[in-house]
DNA sequence: CGGTTGCTTGAGATCCATCAATAGGAGTGG
DNA sequence: CCACTCCTATTGATGGATCTCAAGCAACCG
């Protein structure tokens, strides 16, 4: 089941049925593969079919002028890249690969007929959009109002939130390939300070890092640090209820 | 035509009929009044009736419970106050009035049928959202990789931009209630640097404000200063395309 | 008038950026 | 297996942007 990540995700925002997920896993395009490192949506196109993460981690940012970059987004396996709808996305940022990428595809009008026609998968594309807005909404909070090690202790909460919803946490450990350098570009910080500020963490016994994997130490004393609110990224009850 | 602005706006994403117009009016329920400076839907509620703001300006603040406050958004007259779709929007930030403020309610599922019955309806819900979505992650990027200048500068145009959508830019003049207090929790700033800041874009001749009228004296130059990119903000031609 | 709110200014402290250099790993080629 | 080269992580020192504390001023308002 290679695309399991993607309905494994999409079932949290909605109850669909076993044709709802053929439906689903009819529209999706071949995987295809880039290496590391490798643009492959930029700012000023406008693509028609929406990328879904199958493995790798991918981050959509923009370059300045002045040659600084902040990334505003991360897109983990099993997400999808651009909200569904009947507008292409024009692309007012880049995505890159930050991991070798596997990634399957999806065609914009496909994929809104689909949600025309089955209102649980409707529900679950809204469901998505709404948590991907959620967070990136979080990450103004984080950068507007949070000290670096608050915002550090932000992120991987939030990162642990999220591949904790596609199965990708083991105990409190997961995967996480993001080189300090581009951390500090997600979270408005030098790569001088984000590593102080990650030997910091360190020292209070709160996360372990060593090489891709981080662990948790200490999951609760971490978001209570971070004033991490679990409600706000989960988007929550009041959605479930609703059919 | 008190509701004018809300359609004035959407016509730029869409090429809406009058029956379409005439029908998203009649959506609208009687307008409601509240002071400045009161919260008028706050976190945990779940509105199943979106407000459209018919004169004044809000606010979407997010309290952190050490006491400093973020605002990730302003809405301006015109604007729809969450998405439409099927989800009720599960609020995770506060809305607040930072002026005497008017608006009307569009109940979500009615307005949900509107977009399901007419594409250009729905095109123009669509194109709404992804500007909202668009202005919001150019805060990412202010708030991760701006300078305090350059944040301001950006503000005062994408308000400049903004207004300009439903015709209350004078000249390049336009009416901004917000107090310098408001601007620091917009921007991640202290208000004695917002103050300060203020002077220099002054001094700069780039901007003249005088209670709450601003003029843009060299909108230029400040869109230069502030690494702004119209296209941006404006989702653009590729989308006036599609229908 | 006195009280409130918003704006302005000064001085000192702090967080974080920048510059610069070193060290560690991973890959590459000889 | 070593020399070499990236790239990433780390450390030190210095400077700057912005915050905080504190006070004064101006406008408005009952």
């Amino acid at each position: 089941m290679p695309h399991s990540l993607f309905l494994k995700k999409l079932r949290h925002g909605a109850q669909l049925t076993p044709g709802d997920e053929a439906n689903l896993i009819a529209l999706l395009r071949n995987d295809q593969t880039i290496e590391a490192r490798t643009d492959f949506l930029s700012q000023g196109d406008t693509p028609v079919a929406l990328p879904v993460i199958v493995d790798g981690w991918v981050l959509r940012y923009r370059l300045l002028q002045n040659g600084k970059r902040q990334v505003v987004n991360v897109l983990l396996p099993g997400d999808l890249s651009e909200p569904f709808g009947v507008l292409p996305r024009f692309m007012d940022f880049t995505l890159t690969a930050a991991t070798p990428l596997r990634f399957a595809s999806i065609p914009l009008d496909a994929l809104n007929k689909a949600a025309q026609a089955s209102s649980r998968i409707n529900q679950a594309l809204w469901w998505d959009l709404l948590l991907t807005w959620a967070i990136e909404r979080e990450r103004i909070v984080s950068l507007g109002r949070r000290s670096a090690l608050e915002r550090l202790a932000h992120l991987f909460c939030e990162f642990h939130f999220r591949l904790g919803l596609v199965g990708l946490v083991d105990g409190d450990s997961y995967d996480m390939p993001l080189t300090q350098s581009e951390l500090c570009d997600l979270l408005g910080l030098s790569t001088v300070h984000v590593n102080r500020t990650l030997q910091e963490l360190r020292r209070l016994k709160l996360i372990s890092l060593r090489g891709r994997s981080i662990k948790l130490q200490d999951p609760e004393q971490l978001r209570e640090l971070a004033h991490y609110d679990e409600i706000n990224m989960s988007v929550g009850a009041p959605l479930q209820s609703i059919t």
